[in-house]
DNA sequence: TCCATATTTCCACATTTCTCGAATCATCGG
DNA sequence: CCGATGATTCGAGAAATGTGGAAATATGGA
């Protein structure tokens, strides 16, 4: 992962609709969710929720797929894991940052 | 750690010469950098490389401490820790992203 | 075809972020 | 005290980002 690509995967994820939208998506697995479901779990206006999706669609965190009317979103794992290869390497020493992170909630 | 928190960190890591100063910082380890020698490496005027430090410093991502005429920069692990943790239990639904994640050149 | 639903695109506007020279502040040596 | 060095703060302008209503684009059902 190069670092033009790490700081648009960053630059997506650090804004309070974008996270909270990718975190709903992490949830929601392989089945993803519509836009219109996270417009409406966000309480975000359906056009700045396209805005924000797009953002992160843009830097590969998420993938669409249309069915029927409506256009689902998923987390796109890989990718995800390609950010926190990048930081891991690179931003915490090689020391295995978040190998033992279950205190996150501390 | 709150998203909020999260959030600025993110959002302190998603500039391209905050991201290579933090490279820096981590590879310079607990010796740490004086912003003029970060300012140097980077090629960035000193006010600006300042008004980024700043934004690290106010992510909780480095600390600083003065040595002389210098001030030194120095990577908070534990921050990052933090970040790695959220991201890992919040971002990547549950699963070790990082564990093995070797592939980050890949 | 016509209408309703789901989403995106367009647009203007507000806010935030970035940039960097100049001025200011702090520390050291003489 | 003075001058030099290292860094921050100030201020103004440029650029990027976020917001949300209105219009446009798909899709599906009657």
């Amino acid at each position: 992962m190069q670092p033009d690509h790490v700081i648009r995967a960053l630059s997506a994820l650090a804004q309070e609709h974008r996270l909270a939208a990718f975190r709903l998506l992490v949830q929601a697995g392989e089945q993803g969710l519509a836009a219109g479901v996270l417009a409406d779990r966000l309480d975000v206006p359906p056009s700045s929720m396209s805005f924000h999706l797009a953002q992160l669609a843009n830097a590969g965190l998420v993938t669409q797929r249309r069915e029927s009317r409506s256009i689902i979103y998923s987390a796109d794992y890989a990718a995800m894991n390609g950010l926190m290869g990048y930081l891991t390497e690179n931003c915490c020493g090689g020391v295995p940052c978040a190998a033992d992170a279950g205190e996150a909630t501390a």
